[in-house]
DNA sequence: CTTGTAAAACTAATGGTATTAGTTTATAGT
DNA sequence: ACTATAAACTAATACCATTAGTTTTACAAG
């Protein structure tokens, strides 16, 4: 095999660095070609197109979402910690996180949502609930993040403790 | 005035027509201007750029979004009513949603707060737990939508029942 | 009724994007 | 050393937004 010192590992990663530091928007061939000092056709040779750079790089910001979450302290309020962590995350590496999104359902997706999963141990769900818990908790977590970027909150009262209301309520509710 | 048929209206609700039709990423200047029959350099004339066409945009779908939300009935279960309702415009038109969210805060955007706010009014919260409570809820509809847009569910288990427990959960926890 | 002004259309050009086709180069294995 | 092939390249196509400069047209004033 001529010339492969160039994997698929450093594009993706290149890709990454290149959301993380400009912008998901700055994810372009162009972008990925000129990081690499390489054309844009020969991405070609690697991947089929951007939509498929950008599947890939799904899933490694989902593995580097997982391992943010994974190290977090659970402490007293397990449910409170992961969701500062994940809001955190989204908020402060909004160009990995949104990178994260285009994943699907995978073997990273699945092991953040059994994450989830063990913060709720304690309220003991039934199947089909924790699965509803589970989805309910994303949709929230996810939300509040897409709508700050969106500028969809007044900033006038404080989104710190907004969030934890949040999490509050849904740890009530539950 | 010469020429003055062609409005700011008519070309937002071509836009939002195109958004709806064949999706957000449609929404250009060169297919905006081809609905209307002028070039795409015309358009200029109205509006700056794209981003201030898709900003006003934003305001029209709000409305929608809003009028949609405004015609459900409250019924036994307001909250759940409006979440589902909430959740069936994202879904079911979802270039229109998506056109709504670049809007900011204006008046439409707190008209679509104070509807929210009326849904909660049987739980007597202080001001600042209701904008808090508010803040969550729309976090939990918009995320519901937004992951569902990009698969983040596996789609094995109900999502209708998702929604019913998600609103559940947080109707308990208020 | 002509004429001038200004809005709103136009053309042409620039520079950005993804992608494909076809060609060259370099390397790994025979 | 030779050959096959992966991986780079160049060139081209077809989009995109945007700007500059020009023409058209409609209305309003004389």
């Amino acid at each position: 095999m001529p010339r492969m010192q160039l994997t698929k590992t450093i594009i993706i990663n290149t890709a990454l660095s290149l959301a993380e530091k400009q912008g998901y928007e700055a994810v372009t061939m162009a972008n990925i070609a000129r990081s690499l000092s390489i054309k844009p056709p020969s991405l070609y040779n690697h991947f089929k197109n951007l939509e498929e750079i950008k599947h890939a790089m799904a899933e490694t910001a989902q593995k580097q979402l997982y391992e943010a979450l994974k190290s977090t302290e659970k402490g007293a309020q397990p449910l409170l910690s992961l969701a500062k962590a994940y809001v955190h995350f989204g908020s402060s590496r909004p160009g990995l996180y949104t990178s994260s999104l285009p994943g699907g359902t995978n073997e990273v997706s699945e092991a953040l949502v059994q994450l989830i999963a063990d913060s709720l141990t304690s309220y003991s769900l039934g199947e089909s609930k924790k699965i509803h818990a589970i989805r309910g908790f994303r949709s929230m977590l996810h939300g509040f993040i897409d709508l700050n970027k969106h500028e969809g909150f007044k900033l006038d009262v404080d989104l710190e403790k907004s969030l934890e209301e949040m999490v509050g309520i849904f740890e009530r509710g539950l």
